[in-house]
DNA sequence: AATGAATGAGACTTCATTCAT
DNA sequence: CATGAATGAAGTCTCATTCAT
């Protein structure tokens, strides 16, 4: 409760702020909290930063891993899923993408963000490599080795985030999906159908 | 010069400390020059950051512009020329890639750091939709508009960037490099050959 | 009852993590009680440092008080009672011996702490004294004053206890008797005896 | 220069308000200097108070070592110069008597107070142990061995120092010296005499 | 009586910036 | 131009005390 509402308050805060910004001060004003609360109920900031990090990740993990399950039966249907689920409104908003890049940011140097980030992805890019390899075989489609599609999926997540990021002004998460459908449509034309585009892109 | 020493001792702090923990002391000893003399050749610490942000961005610009103008006639060359340039030993570094993110990650700072960027990204996203138009004309490609190819160009390179930092042990330009030429070869496959892959990818 | 666990934990706390390293908190926990029930039973923590200090203080001036009174009827025998009261194994052990020198080492609250130990010095002293005058009287020892004899003595109880703090790998407690007893020996040689010494020492 | 000076400001608020009450603020106010100061001439307060012990230990050690040196060539003349350097007016004051207290009262858990006063009490004892052997073989005193003598000698310095540091009213230097050297007389009566008593006394 | 979450003053420490040399 | 000692604001963390339950 108390520690959901300081998180909460967190990424306010890494998204206005970036961490760097991000003291105590601003956590505890926007929480509305009293100073000292956050090494009651955390240990220290760093432990709120990563708590922040983990809450974030297992968010994204489960939303991903729900449409997965839940998604039609075929291979195409669940990586799909898996696609629409990195622009969710409720994992695609402008503060947890800033959040995030703030967490990349210090990933480099700070070995717990780097695991915590890498054993998500891992997991993530297990299935879909495993869904590309079922397409690849089924489809016939053998120029690309679907190694080097999970690849290029986990850099376009990436890298349309970041554009989102940069230019908010421009922000439409039903863009930013179309971008990978297009992609998925050239790589496995009779698995995936190109989305229409609408005139003003 | 003294103004460039400080600008590459900043890079090899931020890369090794994070924007954070980058201090006048670290960047001084760095360069192996005394505390005060930042303050002496920047106005703050504030304005040594943005110099080094801007140095980035414009060795990075005439990196990729001189590619462009040197590379052979037609549109697809100069549009790969622009594509490897992102991926030269001069500016696809660890260090600077640990830079860029570090920076994009500095949310607060961002406004400041895109009004320094955002004309240099436009140039080159001009220059890209140009290329992609002619191909797309010439080739009679009339599913994807070129402005989409080049918002995913776009998206990649920063996707890959981010790939190679945070996975620095698999860190091969010449593959992501290639991930880019297989997009270019699904998308325009008259103009551009899917490159040849080595068994272990 | 509440208040004696208190100070007992209060005792153990301060023999492990010194005046300065003793909160609330390391003393509940210790006593195994809820943090907030030191402000119910004292009225605040100096008032519990106060009281734990007293209950040295109380305890010791038992110890001797009992041990002179119930001595053999001879003032060497109830001098030597008293002296042996300071290293009796409930008296002097090494946490009780750390507390005390904890606050003496606390010069800031010396004052307060003075104000509460003086009388029980005092009682003691006057009664060395008196018995050291008796003693001097009754044997013709006329080159040392009685006076003397009591202000060493003081000295030697507080000058042992700290060498046995200090070295607690060579702690025996019958070794700082015989001491004070060699020392009584010398000065009134018709009275005391001198202990016989084991070879090791 | 600056070191020294936040050295004697250390030792000044340490005797009037202790280790706990010491603060940055009281030491850099009493050196009349910007609190951020200490932790650039010291790494840190825990350094700072080291430092300050270190002192006082050499200030001590040089002060009984040249005494020791100086003395007249006999044994006993040697070892009464110990036991006055303990006195002298540069070592034994009010507010360095606090100051040794003070960290006496921490030496149990600090092992760096621990061990330096460790090695300067070592040194001394051996001295002093020697010259009580040379003592007692030459004036043939058999019933008390030497390194008792020298035992006792010990808790006489600190016993007597912190009488000294509790009943500063009847701060008397010479008073303190005579203890010792009554004791003297006692245990080597051909080499050492009694000193005369006041009548007040 | 008892609990323990919450508060906020105050401690230590860091570091951008200044300025006498 | 250059140095680096000095300053002091600001950040993190601790902890005595309070108070609703």
């Amino acid at each position: 409760m108390r520690r959901q509402q300081l998180i909460d308050a967190t990424i306010d805060s890494i998204a206005e702020n970036g961490i760097g910004g991000t003291t105590m001060s601003t956590v505890t004003e926007i929480a509305g909290l009293s100073l000292g609360i956050v090494n009651f109920h955390f240990k220290s900031k760093q432990n709120l930063l990563e708590e922040t990090l983990l809450f974030l990740a297992k968010e994204h993990h489960d939303q991903w891993l729900e449409a997965f399950e839940n998604a039609g039966l075929s291979a195409p249907d669940k990586l799909l899923a898996i696609v629409d689920a990195h622009f969710h409104p409720q994992i695609c908003t402008p503060k947890k993408l800033a959040v995030w890049f703030a967490f990349f940011g210090e990933a480099g140097r700070r070995e717990v963000y780097r695991s915590l980030i890498n054993d998500i992805d891992q997991e993530r890019y297990d299935i879909a490599l495993r869904l590309c390899s079922e397409i690849a075989e089924g489809g016939g489609y053998k120029d690309i080795p679907p190694r080097q599609v999970a690849n290029i999926l986990e850099a376009l997540y990436d890298g349309i985030w970041l554009e989102l990021l940069t230019y908010p002004e421009n922000f439409q998460r039903s863009v930013a999906r179309d971008h990978i459908a297009t992609f998925l449509s050239k790589v496995y034309p009779d698995h995936f159908q190109m989305p229409a585009f609408n005139n003003g892109d």
